[in-house]
DNA sequence: GCGTGATTACTCGGATACAAGATGTCCGAGTTTGAGCGG
DNA sequence: CCGCTCAAACTCGGACATCTTGTATCCGAGTAATCACGC
């Protein structure tokens, strides 16, 4: 029960490109070279965003990633489920009747921990950095 | 990112004590086969909720496990932390000044669910199930 | 009947095997920019 | 000055290699209850 590093890869990322670059592209070199991650993992990290429509690339010289026009409304909880995907946390993929108390529970345990996430947009937190990274 | 099964069994196992047997000890064998897991797998996990207090073992015929005293005020988050530890489930053990932002970010989120968890009994949950498991 | 020892039914803990997912690397292919060069 | 070609700088995607962690099994050791047996 742990948080991967590609999700951490990919807020930074965000985060980055929120507070820097609005408009411009960013190769994945340099965005690798901050966080210290190999470029060609990172990439791997980054079309999952491209997939999820949060930023879009480029190709060829002078090509990067760039954030998307509806950069402003993503929240946490987006890039997260991009990277881990939707399912929930928790299976009770044990038989027992209908419907699982505890997994009722954790499931609602889960769904506080998601609103409190899609309430914090990653322009707001970006908006009052000077110097990002 | 998944809570892992073992954690899945220790809340069961828990409800299970918790909803039929107050005092008596429960062999790990019968645990078992309730939720199909290996009986010496389970051991494994329960000897865990052993350490951290909540319940008690007994050795050799009739033995098994038993809830301690204070079982009414153990809470889902007392079990999940036995499990999977406390440590916090996003680690930005990257350098970029003395506090992160987007840790700050994933660990109150964390928080929030815990915060839940830790207002859900056990007791609570086993209290109106007449048949348990 | 009563102690005493053996048997049985358990848990405990370490060592080990196995599987899956996360992490990271390599390489070939496609794409755009820009520079160089010839007309 | 214009257009063509070519090299450079990129991203993209698949196929691997590696590492960690969760999951599970096996086995020997210890422990308590119960049963059998002999006195």
């Amino acid at each position: 029960m742990k948080f991967s590093k590609a999700t951490n890869y990919a807020l930074h990322t965000m985060f980055f490109l929120a507070a820097a670059t609005p408009d411009k592209h960013v190769g994945v070199l340099k965005l690798a070279e901050r966080q210290e991650v190999s470029p060609t993992y990172l990439s791997k990290i980054l079309t999952k965003l491209v997939k999820a429509g949060m930023i879009e690339s480029a190709s060829g010289a002078n090509g990067g990633y760039r954030l998307k026009r509806n950069w402003e409304d993503i929240s946490f909880l987006d890039i997260i489920h991009a990277i881990e995907g939707t399912a929930s946390l928790f299976d009770c993929d044990f038989n027992h009747g209908p419907d699982c108390l505890i997994q009722k529970v954790m499931v609602s345990a889960e769904e506080e921990m998601e609103a409190y996430l899609s309430n914090q947009k990653m322009s707001e937190l970006a908006r009052n950095v000077p110097a990002p990274l």
